[in-house]
DNA sequence: ATAATTGCAAAGCGTTTGCACCCTG
DNA sequence: CAGGGTGCAAACGCTTTGCAATTAT
């Protein structure tokens, strides 16, 4: 029991940083993406609450996870067509390694993208302003 | 004329390569893609045939666009979610530098990150099948 | 000739929204 | 106690599908 307080409690500073309230649903969601290994679209938080006895609306679920995107708290994925997938994300910068088979989520920290992106921003005459990159593979355990 | 007529052929042979038949609504499916310079969605696609005058069901779009993907003569990139873009594109691999304004499309051809794979591959004990770069920034004109 | 392709309209699916009620701060 | 948050159900937008008519080979 007392590591879920602990959670709980970390839950709600990760609110209260960002000046969000803490309600019981919003500390739900965050307990849900912090089980969650992977990336999770909002029907299946959903699902996970519902099975966990935690009543949460489906419209609640969405409504906070943007809410969470916006403030940096979550990333959202588009890795799927028609879905999009959240995911609890580390502070710096980094980009995602996905398993095509298992949907696992692998945290990539070292981009040495940087030089590249200079060259390309002389190159093209943009400022560049940000950059996303995904890669998909296989993971050993789906081999 | 000369252009339109040389240009119709040619993507009748695109089809032809694949064993697709040529029905005019493919062909005229293709000729969209070839005018736009940059993504486009299949909603995109039907209104431009539209303007144009070519009558083409939003439905056959959707079912050419997703052939013609399944076959490798278009890309569907999804970053955007909730809509699948589609594009005509090069032979090669390469990447997209995106303008935040105006949303135009430049192709990066020279992709540096093939050292940088090969070592998160083996860190992670993926086998990689492919990644996706998305660079964004504000273009020249926009700026 | 005949099997593939199309158009239409209806259904499907994930997501968003309007509004009355509820709860946090 | 005031204003944000929530739940419900209806609305929405993009996409897919069933089926009869059409068309390419």
């Amino acid at each position: 029991m007392a590591v879920t307080v602990q959670a709980q409690s970390d839950e709600r500073l990760k609110l209260e940083r960002h000046g969000l309230r803490a309600t019981r649903q919003r500390l739900a969601v965050l307990q849900a993406l912090a089980t969650e290994p992977n990336d999770a679209t909002a029907q299946e938080i959903y699902g996970c609450l519902a099975k966990r006895g935690e009543a949460v609306g489906l419209a609640t679920v969405y409504r906070t996870l943007a809410l969470l995107n916006d403030h940096g708290v979550v990333d959202a994925l588009a890795h799927r067509p028609g879905e999009l997938c959240y995911r609890l994300c580390g502070e710096g910068h980094h980009h995602h390694l996905v398993c095509a088979e298992c949907h696992r989520v692998v945290e990539l920290d070292d981009c040495d993208l940087d030089d590249w992106l200079e060259r390309v921003a002389i190159t093209h005459a943009f400022s560049i302003s940000g950059h996303t990159v995904e890669v998909t593979g296989i993971c050993a355990d789906c081999r």
